[in-house]
DNA sequence: CGCCGCACATGACAAATGTCAGGAGCGGAA
DNA sequence: TTCCGCTCCTGACATTTGTCATGTGCGGCG
């Protein structure tokens, strides 16, 4: 019998070893290889070539989803999940388009989780159901391109000249790219504009 | 030999349950409750009254500090220790004040974890190295009593109107207090202000 | 007691921001 | 081809902010 060589990539120590601890005693499960960055996850999966790559959503250096982008440009056999702590649903969404096969919480267990490692090695795909409702109720981006874009260079308050100047318009075209925004997500400024596109991954 | 006796307390079921099974294989700890929130964490603890209390920093119901300050009035004997992803300083100094013995992230292995627990156990202090240099670093509040406050209401971007009444001041000096904030913190505007103050745990 | 810093306020001005109207080019769908 | 929506712009206006000057009352401290 040959086992599901797993790589685990999470920049938490404390959950990535006792993690790696626990699949490794399912019988059919192999560790190969650990990282904790973005970065490391990659020249691990070249160097181990694993069958499934389980990368956490939030880690120095490249998020799971970009990790995931690359490796299936680089790496087709191998399969991707993320595994994430609070989970957006725009995420979802990012991470679906970019080719990986499975998206779990970190609230699920890790037999659960084993099971669904088997799942996506033998070529399904899993989506936990209750973040699939939140996506699906989020529902589709009302936002222009450009208005995410813009959206997306008005975090942490920069003011509209900033903004403007990285997005390469006028500042008249960025206000009103920002009203419009805020308008259709129904907030009173762009500030709670910002947070509330966040929220729902639209950014 | 009597061993030491853990609660667990983090809402991923993921971590807890492998941590669980790490802690276990030492052979002076023992998991004796495990909580999946802060509420469930208190009700543990009363029941099984542990010798020591890990608990995760985000928790939904209760945040750990919280559920800290409450265990040492109910049960004095009982050490906490704290474990986070992302520490901020601030959260360190508002753990430290509310008695928690121990500060630790999760990026640090399970083994050494389990150290620590035991240094606490046995009447120790530890807080990580890196996160103490980060609060330090940050040093004391420069602001005010009422500036903090006012600064706490500016979340999420509310207009100064609300913030006002939310503070029952005038918006006059609602606005002076967030500029000198501002001014304080190096900040170009209230935004920023807000989440410069929030990183470093002052608001 | 007198000084100083803080809390709180007012009023006024400048700058940033939100909102509205309107106009030009451009590509896709009817 | 005509129409429509998206992109980008300009200009003007009202509102919201940030900033400053200035004043009062209070409590602590030398």
């Amino acid at each position: 019998m040959t086992r599901v060589r797993v790589l685990l990539a999470d920049d938490e120590h404390l959950i990535r070893g006792a993690l790696a601890a626990l699949l490794g005693l399912e019988d059919d499960l192999e560790v190969v290889a650990e990282a904790a960055s973005g970065p490391e996850a990659l020249a691990m999966a070249r160097a181990h070539r694993p069958d499934v790559a389980v990368l956490d959503l939030e880690m120095p250096g490249a998020d799971g989803v970009t990790v995931a982008t690359k490796l299936r440009a680089e790496l087709p056999s191998c399969r991707t999940m993320i595994v994430t702590s609070h989970g957006r649903p725009g995420h979802l969404k990012r991470a679906l388009s970019a080719g990986v096969r499975g998206f779990v919480p970190k609230t699920v267990s890790a037999r659960r989780l084993a099971e669904i490692i088997r799942s996506v090695h033998a070529g399904n795909r899993y989506v936990d159901p209750e973040l699939a409702a939140d996506a699906i109720s989020a529902g589709d981006s009302p936002l222009t391109v450009r208005e995410a874009e813009v959206l997306g260079f008005a975090t942490d308050g920069a003011p509209v000249a900033e903004i403007a100047e990285r997005a390469a318009l006028s500042q008249g075209t960025v206000r009103n790219y920002l009203s419009s925004a805020a308008a259709k997500l129904g907030a009173e400024n762009r500030h709670t504009a910002v947070r509330l596109a966040r929220e729902r991954g639209w950014v």
